[in-house]
DNA sequence: TTCTGTGAACGGATTCACAGCA
DNA sequence: TGCTGTGAATCCGTTCACAGAA
C-alpha cells in the first residue's frame, strides 16, 4: 500500500533541498510554497503536492521553517549520511570525476576507482590508487559501495555495468553514451550533455527558421513568478 | 501554426539519433520500432508517434531505413551542421570540458573560453586562449557562438547567464548546480551529478527498509522487450 | 489575512488498437 | 503476415480551488 511516489517528484526533492541550504545558509527562517516555487519555476501548488506525499512540514498562514523542512528532506532522501562510490573507467574523464569537487561537499565519495589498462592499475590518481577491474566485487562489499560511476566508452558500458551489478550495485551514474539494460531494482541515471546539447539544437535551428513567432513557443510549465 | 510538439519528444530524438548511427556503423539497414524500443526501453507505439509528428518515414511491414530514418533525424535537430560554444569558467571543471572529446565528433566545438580571473586571462588552455569576460558579447558575434556552457560557481552563474544571454546566446549547457531565470526564448540545460545522485539514494534508502518488496516498485515504463 | 494541504478537475503524454500498405 | 501511422481511449501528473489552521 501507500507510497507509489511518481518518479519527477522525487527527482524535484534534490532541487528543493539544495534552495532550502542555500537559504538557510543566507539566514533566511521561513518561506512559502509561492517564494520557493519563484526561484525553481516550479508552480506553489505542485511544491505543496509533492512535499505533502511525505507529510505535513508546513504551517498555515506562514510557510515552511526552512530548516525543519531541509532536514525532513535530508532524512526522506538519505542524505544525512555518507554514500561510497566505485568509479570504473579511469580516463580523462574519469580523472576528471575523480577531481571534482562538488561530490565531497555533498557526502558522495569516490572511494575506488578501476580500470582495465595495465598501464593505469596501480598507478595513483589524486587519493586513489587505479586498481583491476577484477577486484571490483570484492572491493565493492569490503568497502561498502552503494553506487557506481561508469566513465567507460559506450562499447563497453553494458559489460561493466554488468560486473557492477552482480556485485550488488543498485545505482549508477552513467557517463557513457548509451542506454543501458538493469534489473528493475537497479536505477540508472545519464549524464549526457551532448544529447542535451543536440535537444537544444532543435529549437533554435527552429528560432532561425520561424523568427517572428520565436517568443510564442511553449516553454516549460510557466511559473507563477513571485511579485 | 501547427507544431506544438511535446519538448518530451525532441527529448528523445537525439536518443534515436544516437541508436541508428550506432546501427548503421554496425552494418544493420533496418529497423522496426519494436527492436528500437527494445533498445532504448520506450514503447514501439511511442517511437512511432514521436516520429510521425515529423513524417513518415517508415514502411508498412518492414520498418525504418536507418540511414534514411538518421539523415531525417539529424536534420530536424540542426545536427548536421558544427555548432560553435563559448565556455565561461576556466577552473577545474571549466579545463575538463575543454578537453572533453566527446564534443566534437557530433559537431559541438568549444570555439572561446572566458574567465575573470587575471591569472588565468591570457593562457593557454588546450587549444583556446583565456580571454576575459568582458570580451565575451564581441567574441560571441564574431565567431558566430549560439551555445553557452557555464562552469562558475553556483553563486556566479545567473550573472554569467545574463551576459550570454544579453550577447544572444539562446542555448545555454549549465554546469552550476542552480536554476536560473532566462528569457521564454532562450533553453537551458542542466547538467548535474549531485542531483542525479541524489535522488537515486532516496531509491536506495527505500529498498533497505522494505527489503522484501524492493523488486515490486513501479520504474520508468515498462519496455516492451523484443524477443 | 495569509498560506497550507488536498480532493477534484483538468490537460496532456502514453498506450491501445486497428485500418491499411508492402 | 508484418509493421507503420494514427485517432481514440487511457492514464497520470499538474493545476485548481477551497476548507481550515495560524
Amino acid at each position: 500500500m501507500a507510497s507509489q511516489i511518481p518518479e519527477v517528484v522525487i527527482l524535484r526533492l534534490p532541487l528543493y533541498a539544495r534552495t532550502l541550504a542555500a537559504l538557510r545558509d543566507s539566514g533566511q527562517e521561513v518561506i512559502s510554497s509561492h517564494e520557493l516555487g519563484g526561484k525553481l519555476h516550479i508552480t506553489p501548488a505542485q511544491i505543496r503536492k509533492d512535499l505533502s506525499y511525505f507529510g505535513k512540514f508546513g504551517k498555515q498562514g506562514r510557510g515552511y521553517n526552512i530548516k525543519r523542512l531541509l532536514e525532513e528532506l535530508q532524512q526522506i532522501l538519505g542524505l544525512n549520511r555518507e554514500w561510497s562510490m566505485a568509479l570504473v573507467g579511469v580516463g580523462r574523464l574519469g580523472r576528471a570525476i575523480i577531481g571534482y569537487g562538488g561530490f565531497a561537499p555533498q557526502g558522495f565519495r569516490v572511494v575506488a576507482a578501476f580500470d582495465t589498462s595495465p598501464e593505469l592499475v596501480g598507478t595513483q590518481v589524486e587519493h586513489l590508487i587505479v586498481q583491476d577491474i577484477a577486484e571490483l566485487g570484492a572491493t565493492i562489499k569490503e568497502k561498502s559501495v552503494n553506487i557506481g560511476i561508469v566513465a567507460v566508452p559506450a562499447s563497453h558500458a553494458q559489460e561493466v555495468i554488468n560486473v557492477l551489478v552482480s556485485s550488488g550495485v543498485k545505482a549508477i551514474l552513467n557517463y557513457a553514451p548509451v542506454v543501458v539494460k538493469v534489473p528493475e531494482d537497479v536505477r540508472v541515471r545519464e549524464i549526457d550533455p551532448v544529447l542535451a546539447l543536440q535537444s537544444m539544437t532543435y529549437y533554435i535551428k527552429k528560432a532561425k527558421e520561424r523568427p517572428a513567432e520565436a517568443a510564442t513557443r511553449s516553454r516549460q510549465k510557466r511559473a507563477a513568478l513571485s511579485s
